[in-house]
DNA sequence: CGACAATTTCGACGGACGTCGTACAATGAG
DNA sequence: CTCATTGTACGACGTCCGTCGAAATTGTCG
């Protein structure tokens, strides 16, 4: 059997607890902001290990953590790698266009 | 007459110097993002004593450099007071919707 | 079983950031 | 002129945050 007491229990808020406040803090920072324009450009579930970042594997999977527990990014695990897409439809219900707006931006 | 030259010259960055990083991160700190609601609220010019946040007038002064350089909101020197105002028009011209996404979120 | 691959966790370090107090400049009123 | 008002500039302090490397865990494949 699967043992993971030792992992994060993967905690992703519900809506309602979701505040714009954490949110933009998680965009807030170039790499995971990054990180959110190859998730949104991807469309689909991406592996930690595919995303394209100059930082270590570990500072991403710090990252990630941020993103997921502000609600941004949802992750699954499945075997070794960990699975993960953008929470698009809370985002846009929760702050129309925020999401959008900000993948809209040029760079 | 007016001898100005100790002041920061109110520095606005043109509309085509604007980044969407530099914006998220003045919006992610709560006295800014307090500031940005209430002069949306406000709907004109602020003068920054009658901003209410639980800082000091130094620090408002610090934050609305931030917000001020990072092309968020506007400053008018009149007398020894200063007007601020949202900068409405070129945000909603580069991140559509991103202020409204962000203003529509419940405080 | 043993080697390898994919990630996380932990501890540590350095720099960035928010906050304040004080001093200072400019304006307007008495 | 004098003084209160409005706001900025500067320096300092503590804390948060991004970064890394090394170690550990889990699953997969010979």
């Amino acid at each position: 059997m699967a043992d993971t007491a030792h992992l994060t229990p993967l905690v992703h808020p519900p809506r309602d607890e979701m505040t714009v406040e954490a949110v933009l803090r998680a965009l807030a920072d170039p790499v995971r902001l990054e990180i959110v324009r190859q998730l949104a450009a991807a469309d689909t579930e991406v592996a930690c290990g595919v995303l394209e970042v100059p930082v270590t594997k570990s500072t991403v999977t710090h990252h990630l953590g941020i993103l997921r527990q502000a609600g941004v990014v949802a992750g699954r695990q499945e075997g070794t790698t960990r699975y993960n897409s953008l929470r698009r439809n809370d985002l846009d219900a929760l702050f129309p266009g925020l999401l959008d707006g900000v993948l809209a931006a040029r760079h």
